[in-house]
DNA sequence: GCCCATTAGTGGACTTATGCAACTATTATT
DNA sequence: AATAATAGTTGCATAAGTCCACTAATGGGC
């Protein structure tokens, strides 16, 4: 390495990144920009870019017609009024609508638009390709290993415990 | 699980995340919000705490004396105003000073300062310590070998090729 | 039926982050 | 000497996230 003339080129070769080196936090956090600015240009002018939650707003309501918003809140890690935000603008983009719940009406159910799933079904296959080159160098076991751990760890989080909890 | 009690307990537990439930980058952007929620807390009034960038530039200074913005701000993923302007608030604070480089009259040398090294010296701890709780639910293994997939993508997304590339 | 705690959603204000583009100063190229 | 490239600064516009208070509706206990 020291005799590496390639080391010498760029400065942040020999940089060590000291105690977060060996911090899962330190690698989540910086990945989450790269990802998601990445992701963001895959879907640029696709109304559903930039930001958190949209998307899996978006995915959720399509696919479980009458979902709360306080349910999709808990998933994507927003507080109410984040998600009332994020609703409205949905709402006024034409993706969803928002319906009072038959069942209790302080909630409301919502649904999915047309135009709302004609842009789920396009997402879809973008989303996922977009994760998969963005880690294109991770093989498919080191893939498989890391949706299971992060998922579980993702489902804790969230309040989807797989383990004995009250 | 169709007979489990607990499963209506909680509407979430039954709600599918579509495609998101094999996309890497959905846990990536997702546990990002959750960890660094948790970090922000461990580090109230740290005057490091809050934002993405702090931490590192710290401990980059502090390891690495006479550094340059710009080698920092290609770490931590940050256009060059960005990171002055964490410069700028990190040398308010008073822990950290910038000098022009003796090499260099564009570029500047970053030093710690007596208070910056007190601060690294106890958020260094806490920083291990609050990835290690937070994701207390993965194996040793597991994070082995977490650190080691998630820190070679972040080395190449990062412009620092663990590959070929010219 | 009546109180009280809880839950769902809304709205406002405040602080931060992010992105882009223009600008100066210095260095490298040729 | 002229031009291009790099380091850093500044301003601004857009957007996100955080907090807190507020209304409305539900549920439980009495």
């Amino acid at each position: 390495m020291a005799s590496d003339p390639k080391a010498t080129r760029n400065p942040m070769t020999e940089i060590g990144l000291d105690v977060l080196e060996d911090t899962l936090s330190f690698y989540i956090r910086s990945l989450n920009m790269a990802v998601s600015r990445d992701l963001d240009q895959s879907l640029e002018g696709l109304d559903v870019a930039r930001g958190t939650g949209k998307i899996t707003t978006l995915l959720l309501v399509d696919r479980h017609p009458g979902i709360r918003p306080s349910v999709i809140a808990q998933m994507i890690l927003k507080d109410r009024s984040a998600m009332g935000r994020l609703l409205e603008q949905m709402e006024e983009h034409g993706l969803l609508t928002r319906e009072v719940s038959s069942d209790d009406n302080r909630a409301q159910a919502l649904y999915i638009t047309g135009k709302g799933r004609e842009l789920a079904d396009r997402i879809r296959p973008i989303i996922t390709r977009q994760s998969r080159d963005f880690f294109s160098d991770i093989t498919d076991e080191e893939h498989a290993m890391l949706i299971r751990v992060l998922g579980r760890t993702y489902r804790r989080v969230v309040g989807l415990e797989p383990n004995d909890e009250a």
